[in-house]
DNA sequence: TGGCTAAACATAGCATCGCTATGTAATGTG
DNA sequence: CACATTACATAGCGATGCTATGTTTAGCCA
């Protein structure tokens, strides 16, 4: 064989792919190798193109959501989990918003798929935690519910980011949430309760 | 003064880049003239750039949204007419799905921003009128239930057109504007009844 | 250990992109 | 009817993504 793809290179592209990509920079083949030393076909060779890099920027787009939502605290109340969830989804999508915008980008293809179905299971296994507290119906199916959620947080993000809606629109996040659990069999008292305890709308200035 | 301006030729510009987009080819500055007769600098005078042109497609398709939102036939209920007008949203992105993205770009601009805010002005007069019929609480905000619905609407559409949920999971908005409605004090089995009225979430071949 | 092979990488150039500078034709007005 | 102003065509510029070609480096086996 030959010589071997150095992986530095692959993230050092990446990381800076998504940091042009924050900075509001055109995020063009030649700008992006400018300054690394490396040349325009290294793209090439380790993504086989614009597309590749894109692709594998989505990929590291859900990759950092996939942390952040790892990192949110569990407690003993699940639906409480579930809007502090929700409120980490909003809270990386605000940090990274161009991020965000190219993990939703037409022609969603990512080289792992599984890593956007690792979100929506994360959410799953907090929903079906709180099916076996009594807080929803037997028959209320987990994955229905947690997709819904995600409409409702990718909904909202979405007209955030890209303009129509005020940033102090993500407060409706909370009685959406808390309207969504009810229907799925939630004691409404309790669940505004829970929502309210687990809902910080707002993102850190922390970004990793 | 000189020659004036001519409309067809602005609303061809338009109409084709709106074809095209529907053709999934790309969209150039020459592929657009190209076959119409006209030159590259007609899409300058009339538009400035393809940024005008853009915009001026994102004003297209508010244009085609509200037409289709005012289509939609009213009841003397009111939250049947509020199904009906979420399904007629979804049928109108499905059926356009890259003007619809279009529409949500970044850097949202319009030339007439008026016409983003009919769209949402027609949900509120009819959350008003169910206001009006005791459906809603009488401290309901009905910008804040409108722009919700916008959410749900907006978030499913989203998801669907570009890939992540199946074309299916749109049947998730009938429950999830009921839960929202609830939510906002209407009566359980009314409401359902009334979403299941005016729910079709999906879209007619015609296209307007 | 050393030579062969294949893969990684650099360089140069192509077609095409959006855009502008410049020239021409057409039209409304005094 | 002549002039000035505007619409439109043509040609070309810088920059884009991509590819063809040559060079260098790293791994495998005798």
């Amino acid at each position: 064989m030959a010589r071997t793809k150095d992986p530095a290179i692959c993230t050092l592209l990446i990381e800076r792919a998504a940091q042009m990509l924050r900075a509001r920079e055109p995020v063009t083949l030649r700008s992006i190798v400018a300054g690394t030393g490396v040349s325009t076909m290294a793209v090439y060779t380790y993504f086989g193109g614009m597309d590749g890099l894109w692709r594998a920027t989505r990929q590291e787009g859900f990759t950092r959501l996939a942390a952040r939502l790892r990192a949110v605290p569990l407690s003993a109340d699940p639906v409480r989990d579930l809007a502090a969830l929700g409120a980490a989804y909003l809270s990386n999508a605000l940090v990274n918003p161009d991020l965000y915008r190219v993990m939703f980008d037409a022609g969603f293809e990512l080289e792992d798929p599984a890593a956007a179905d690792a979100t929506l299971h994360c959410l799953v296994t907090t929903i079906q935690r709180a099916k076996e507290l009594g807080r929803f119906r037997p028959d209320a199916d987990p994955l229905a519910l947690a997709t819904q959620s995600w409409v409702i947080g990718h909904g909202l993000v979405s007209l955030v980011t890209t303009g129509p809606l005020e940033r102090q629109a993500l407060d409706h996040g909370a009685p959406m949430l808390t309207a969504l659990f009810i229907s799925y069999g939630d004691e409404p008292d309790a669940c505004r309760r829970s929502v309210e305890l687990g809902w910080h709308p707002y993102p850190h200035p922390s970004d990793p």
